[in-house]
DNA sequence: ACCTATAGATGATTGTTGTAATCTAATTGA
DNA sequence: TCAATTAGATTACAACAATCATCTATAGGT
């Protein structure tokens, strides 16, 4: 009966939650408007309130999406040697130049930190789990408590990089943090 | 001639920038009007424009005032041993639950960061400056190169900290973080 | 005591935002 | 085939933003 198939309303949903979690990632998301999400995902503002109830609610939809589209690689492996192996390519992709200068694609803790943090309702709540879930992605093993001091190296590093103009000292920043968060325990 | 003497447009101008400091740290850039601004200075917005040629020109002024707020106390060690009191007070300072609760007042870096980012021109370069001057002051002695590396474990900390919603947590971030940095060359 | 320049107030303008009512066209169960 | 349902488009609106033109009253030089 629809203007378009179930199947189709469901590809322009997820449309729609790329859009914002890339937008909101390069631009913030409070400078990011609801018009300026759908028309990146292709339509016009007025059929979002098909899909949410509001601008929160995607918001907290598209951090949701961000962060599984984050950990999905470290997640996938095993224990032992292939979950070490994840962690440390993790790390690797974390502290490269790349993520330093494609913000749309990276972290959402570090391209969104800071407006994040005066977040409140469901997307406060969705943060804290966000970092729960990657601090002890990034445990060394079950019980130093390493992940958090390695989550925080991690996103200060990237933040860091992102502020100076300069490359040359943004790599410089990257490797000396990949040098020290082996050595955290 | 004017309405007020050279002085009182002096403390306004000062008073405009106290609260410009405080409400960007607190709620944000882009999400502080210049009329709030005003309002909280104890003026109406249209007076504005005899101070600043544009909000952007406020932000620049009153992010350098809330760096410079922020560093006085460790710029007037001289140095040695008091040099390194300072440091040492300073971190702890920042490593603080205090810090973490009162964004208003504490670290423009940790407090914007992901916001700074993104920001272009005029800004873009104080925050360079900023993070330059914080990394040297924070650096163990003159080659060692690890003031970057310990502004971004305490930016990364404090960020962590604000966006876990429990407190036990969030002290438990701020200790552990505490313990690392002074390990780090 | 009187001008004159100006800090700050008032109010208008222009643009943008989130939200929503209404319209339209197409899918699918009958 | 047909009609009910609904995804998405169009359009409208109220709130709020930055900016600026204009008004006012007062400090300070004459």
């Amino acid at each position: 009966m629809p203007r378009v198939s179930d199947a189709e309303k469901q590809k322009s949903h997820k449309r729609i939650l790329e859009a914002a979690a890339g937008l909101f990632r390069e631009k913030g998301i409070e400078t990011t408007s609801v018009a300026e999400v759908m028309k990146a995902a292709g339509m016009t503002h007025g059929g979002f309130y098909r899909h949410f109830s509001g601008k929160d609610e995607m918001v907290s939809a598209a951090f949701d999406a961000a962060v599984d589209d984050a950990v999905a690689d470290m997640e996938q492996g095993a224990d032992g040697a292939a979950r070490a192996a994840a962690r440390a390519d993790y790390i690797a992709k974390y502290l490269s130049q790349n993520h330093v200068e494609n913000r749309n694609i990276g972290c959402p803790i570090a391209a969104l930190g800071s407006e994040l943090a005066r977040s409140e309702g469901p997307v406060k709540q969705d943060t804290a789990n966000a970092i729960d879930r990657v601090a002890e992605l990034l445990e060394a093993d079950a019980t130093d408590q390493s992940g958090y001091a390695r989550l925080a190296l991690l996103v200060g590093a990237v933040t860091l990089a992102r502020l100076t103009g300069d490359e040359t000292q943004s790599k410089s920043i990257l490797e000396k943090t990949a040098a020290t968060i082996s050595k955290l325990t």
